[in-house]
DNA sequence: TTTCTTTGTGCACGTTCTTGCATGTTTTGC
DNA sequence: GCAAAACATGCAAGAACGTGCACAAAGAAA
């Protein structure tokens, strides 16, 4: 019996059932519990199945209702640097949320017992949020922009002006050393803008695909970063250009 | 049996019943109370189900006003109404919606070929009409009140008094020939009657136990209301001093 | 062929998770 | 106010789990 098989039918039985059980394959593949183990958690790996405990069950609808092609290595990047920019929060404080599927990511990842004020023109953000108890949330009107899952234009810049945060999570854009950040859209840019100019620091979360890279908008000069939450594969020679510019790295 | 099989029942019951039962719940799994409380108790810490006395029901936004009375057979009453008061609208046409299930379900069956401007404060029909490529989405922003699933405050009302719409879909209130549209919350109750104020003609779809009942705070006189739809069990005598007002009567 | 490396597997051990029971507390209905 | 039901909490037994290690089979290198 091939791994390879065991694999396959793993896959199938969840396709058809969205369960497996430990056990029952164990003794279906005349193998010890171990290797059906060794067999789920290397599926888990690559979001093909979700370890519970006994067996393992159909992965979450989450990935595939969300936008764009997010492959499922850039989802544990994506949870993993969630996790460590969620780091930089505090008790009490105010916050910008923009769009993008990372912000969404830290959304999610916010922990129940914290409190805060969230001010976001994302919807996947709202709804991330809409059911934590201790988050006053506003939301950012505007004009709803489908490809963004967020909000733009003229309400929405003038929701913005009337707020200030301690922290803007700015999501979804290029990021360099010399150019700053800067945003493909130029609605969204405006919005972005707004959100950094009543903030008094930004933290970015950027997947390493990011980094080094720019887009036509300016949004922000690169000494407004105050925190910068990357992997371990970026590059040192452009997180030390972020460092002497002000920002403080943290490594997911 | 897997307890993520056990968690998957109680999501779907919830979804189908709103409510569910420790105690039926431990004889159907064969498990013990004690386990079905714990498993109560796990989803309930991340936002999933409201515990109450006896078993849980679904949280806020969709639970609404009617816990006990929204079982199988009120969701698809209020699937017959969404359908029939879609039957209102026209292409081009630019609405108002605020919250409340009924009109979540209204804007769930809103067919895709249909072209419309829809601005709205509650979440629940956001997420609804994201989707829809022909729908122009505004979302009326403000302070996101998690018992309601609408966006309430000076904000909003600011967003709703530069629109105006040709319908207004006002939801969850209280309806009554005399005493018009009622509301149970003060700021819900700002915000509906600025929509009402902006808007050429009200549409309300009310399950039937919505008639002929009152809230504290007044929304709109009861000769406002232009279209009326209701189930084929509404007692035709309230029907009737409707129509006298003006009101159209759809049956679903 | 012989030797080494790689890979897959099973076993042993300690750890973590789940569950039912016992106990004491809170809520509900009368 | 009282009794019953529902609930929270601590505890112990057992199941499931992760990890390290040994062993065997397959292939590569000497």
């Amino acid at each position: 019996m091939l791994t390879e098989e065991r694999y396959q039918f793993i896959r199938d039985r969840l396709a058809a059932e969205g369960k497996v059980l430990a056990g029952e394959l164990a003794s279906r593949f005349g193998v010890s519990q171990d290797t059906v183990r060794r067999d789920l958690r290397e599926l888990a790996k690559s979001g093909q199945l979700r370890r519970v405990y006994g067996g393992a069950v159909a992965p979450a609808p989450f990935a595939a209702a969300t936008i764009g092609q997010r492959g499922s290595h850039a989802v544990e990047e994506k949870l993993r640097l969630a996790k460590a920019a969620v780091g930089v929060l505090a008790s009490g404080q105010t916050l910008f949320i923009d769009g993008g599927t990372t912000n969404e990511a830290i959304a999610r990842a916010i922990p129940r017992d914290v409190e805060l004020t969230v001010a976001t023109n994302s919807l996947g953000v709202t709804s991330a949020l809409a059911d934590l108890p201790l988050v006053e949330l506003i939301v950012l009107g505007g004009r709803y922009v489908r490809d963004l899952g967020t909000c733009v234009g003229g309400d929405t810049l003038a929701a913005v002006a009337q707020l200030g945060a301690d922290l803007f999570f700015l999501g979804s854009c290029g990021l360099d050393a010399s150019r700053g950040v800067t945003a493909f859209d130029s609605a969204e840019a405006e919005v972005k803008r707004a959100m950094a100019r009543n903030s008094a620091g930004i933290v970015i979360a950027a997947t390493s695909d990011k980094l080094a890279t720019a887009a036509p908008y300016r949004v922000a000069a690169p000494d407004a970063i105050r925190h910068l939450v990357v992997d371990k594969t970026a590059p040192s020679a452009i997180l030390a250009d972020f460092e002497r510019l002000g920002a403080e790295i943290h490594f997911a």
